[in-house]
DNA sequence: GAAATAGTGTCTATAAGACAGTATTTT
DNA sequence: AAAATACTGTCTTATAGACACTATTTC
C-alpha cells in the first residue's frame, strides 16, 4: 500500500486579480491588455502562473501580479475563491485562485496599461473572468452591507459624506444620513484628522477622517448591518 | 514574445473537505486515518488529488471524496477558500482548495472509517488541516448569523425548538424564542408538514418542519441578522 | 445675506427581547 | 391533575429612519 503512483495530474495553476476601484461614482474594474497567448491582445483580468520558486503562497502569487502588472504595493487584498475546470482555459485543465483587491481611484491614475471598466457593463472576456468579476462584485457589496470593507476605496483621508457616498455607490441605494453617522461610529474604524478640514467649496467645511491604524489590515464589522434606505 | 517557457510549476494540487455536524450539542468534524504516506495512520480531512481526467472541477473532487471517503451523496457543500505553500506538504510546494460540507449526524453513523471530533478541541493534525477546519469553522459561525445555513445540519424533518438548539450550539449563545420564530418566518425556509407532530414526549408536541424545495440548493439571507441574547 | 452642504437634536416607526399566558401532550 | 414543553399575545426596550434645525463656508 502507499505506492508511489503518478504523484499528481498535471494541471495549469494561475492567480487573477479582480482589482476594484469607484471612478465616476461607479464601480469598476481594472483590466489589461494579454501580453502572451491564448488571447493576446484581449482585455483580461491581471494575472499569470503561480511561480513555485517565488511565491511562498497564492497570495504572494497575487501581490507579485498586483506590484509587477498595476505597480501596487498594498491594497486590500483579499481571496476571493478558486475557478477550476478541464474548458476555461484552451491551454487545458486549469485552475486559478482569484483575490480581489480594492485601492483608490487615485492609485490608477497614469497607467496606461490599466484600463478601467463599469462592472455593470462588462465588455466580452476571455476564460471565466467575467464570472470571476461578478462573484468579487457580489462579494464586496455583501461585506458592504456589514462592515468598514468600503474605506479601502476612500484615499488616504476623506470625509464622512465621501465615505457615505463610497457606501450609496456600492450598496445602489442612499443610506439614511444619521444612521449611517451612527453606523460608522459604533465601527469605531475613523478618526478625525485634528484640525484638517475638507476646504474649498461654497459651504460649511467637512471634517476629514483616516482609518484607524487597526484597521488596515482587518475589517470592522457590524452586528446588525447598514440597513440601506432613506 | 509568447515563447513558450515551462508552461506552470509543478505543483501539488488536492482538495479537502471539513464535513461538519452536530453531536452531542457540539459542532464536530469528520475525520479519517489516511491511508497513504506522508502520515500514513495519522487521522486527517478527509481529501485527495484533483483528478483531471474525472473532475470536471474542485467541487467535483470535493463530491467525489465525500462520496469514496464518506458515503455521502449531497450534502451542503460550498468552497471555502485555497491553502497554499512551500510548506504545508512534505512533499513539496501544494495547493489545497477547501470545502465544507455540512451533514444530519444520522447520516455519519455507522461508519466505522469516520471519527468524529469536536471542533473546541481539535487532536494534533498533519499539514494545515488544523487551520483549514477553524477557518471553516469560522465561517459556519459567521454565516449562521444571517443564513439558514444550520438547517443542514438537520435531518429531513425537524421542529422549531430543535432548529433553534442547532442555532443555538453554532453561535454558543441562547437565542430569544419569540424572535427566533419571527426570523425563521422572515426567512421563508421551512414549511410545516401537514399534520406531522413530534410525539413520545411528556408534554405538549411540536409541529414538524421540512426545508422547502427552493432552499435545498441555495441559502436564504437576513438583512439584519439574528441578533442572538435573550 | 444667499446658497450650499456639514453636522446634530429629536421625534416617530420598526424591530428585538422579556414575560407571561394558553395549549397539548404523557404519566 | 401534575409535569413538561410548545406556541402565542403583548408590553418594553433598543435601533433605525425622517425631519428639521443650526453651523460654516464661498460668492
Amino acid at each position: 500500500m502507499a505506492e508511489k503512483k503518478a504523484i499528481a495530474d498535471a494541471l495549469i495553476c494561475t492567480v487573477d486579480v479582480v482589482l476594484l476601484t469607484l471612478h465616476e461614482q461607479q464601480l469598476q474594474v481594472a483590466l489589461i491588455e494579454r501580453e502572451h497567448a491564448p488571447f493576446e491582445g484581449a482585455l483580461a483580468l491581471p494575472g499569470g502562473y503561480v511561480r513555485t520558486a517565488q511565491d511562498r503562497s497564492t497570495t504572494e502569487a497575487a501581490v507579485r501580479v498586483l506590484r509587477e502588472k498595476a505597480a501596487l504595493a498594498s491594497p486590500w487584498l483579499e481571496q476571493l475563491g478558486s475557478f477550476s475546470g478541464p474548458e476555461r482555459d484552451p491551454r487545458g485543465w486549469s485552475l486559478s485562485v482569484a483575490y480581489y483587491a480594492l485601492v483608490p481611484a487615485a492609485l490608477l491614475e497614469g497607467q496606461p496599461g490599466l484600463q478601467l471598466r463599469p462592472v455593470a457593463r462588462l465588455p466580452r472576456l476571455p476564460f471565466d473572468h467575467r464570472a470571476i468579476i461578478e462573484a468579487a462584485v457580489a462579494r464586496v457589496r455583501t461585506k458592504s452591507q456589514y462592515s468598514s470593507l468600503p474605506v479601502h476605496l476612500c484615499g488616504e483621508t476623506f470625509t464622512l459624506p465621501q465615505l457615505q457616498a463610497v457606501y450609496e455607490a456600492l450598496l445602489g441605494e442612499p443610506i439614511n444620513k444619521v444612521s449611517f453617522r451612527r453606523k460608522i461610529d459604533q465601527l469605531g474604524m475613523v478618526e478625525p484628522v485634528e484640525g484638517a478640514q475638507e476646504l474649498g467649496r461654497a459651504n460649511r467645511p467637512a471634517q476629514l477622517y483616516r482609518l484607524r491604524r487597526a484597521f488596515r489590515q482587518k475589517l470592522s464589522l457590524l452586528e446588525r448591518g447598514l440597513n440601506a434606505r432613506n
